[in-house]
DNA sequence: CCCTGATTCGC
DNA sequence: GCGAATCAGG
């Protein structure tokens, strides 16, 4: 397989949209993730930023020879962080959780609703990021869970929008790392309504 | 052990 | 330019 301006085009896409080398690769076929890491740096875009602003930070190795700045050597990084968090294109066939008649308040056997952090509290920065992540979650069934999938529950069983988050577990745990993170608390305000 | 990206260097 | 091997983490 070679570098057909289709597939770069795949690469940098799915490089900027987060994706790990690894899975590049798996979805490009046909190469590794050292060829899309290699061909990655190739293209000079190994910082994910879309969009490399003007300080193209000279390589320390290889000192152009134009200094674009006279007068101000020493500043390696003036980038102070406008770095803004563009999901941008998100081009997937899922249903936007219509999320309407399945309002039933029924619930089945279960009671314990897994960890769905509710009255809990838990770091809100970790809250965030979960449900940040759930936008993106790949929604998968129970049959579709593997050892590598986030098995962490989002939705009401009951309804019909219920599914799994999927993402790729951290490692050994069950959960992605937003999940773990609300998942595993160390522990903390174990204080109940102590009677 | 699983994974990640970064670099090197023969091709 | 390419990417396997290797390195350096998490």
């Amino acid at each position: 397989m070679s570098w057909t301006d289709e597939r770069v085009e795949t690469l940098k896409k799915m490089w900027n949209e987060g994706q790990s080398a690894s899975q590049i690769a798996k979805e490009l076929g046909g190469v590794t993730r050292n060829a899309v890491i290699g061909k990655v740096h190739r293209l000079g875009l190994s910082n994910r930023t879309g969009v490399a602003p003007q300080p193209t930070p000279a390589a320390p190795q290889a000192a152009p020879a134009a200094p674009a700045q006279p007068a101000a050597p020493s500043r390696p990084e003036p980038a102070p962080q406008a770095a803004a968090p563009e999901p941008a294109k998100e081009e997937e066939d899922d249903t936007p959780i219509p999320m309407s008649a399945a309002r039933r308040a029924i619930i089945p056997a279960g009671q314990p609703l897994p960890p769905q952090p509710s009255a809990n509290e838990i770091s809100p920065e970790a809250l965030a990021k979960v449900s940040e992540v759930e936008k993106g979650a790949k929604k998968l069934t129970l049959m579709e869970l593997t050892e590598k999938t986030c098995k962490w529950p989002v939705g009401d069983p009951a309804t019909d929008n219920f599914w799994f988050c999927g993402l790729p577990t951290q490692q050994g745990k069950p959960y992605c790392e937003a999940h773990v993170g609300v998942a595993f608390q160390p522990m903390s305000s174990r204080r109940d309504r102590r009677r």
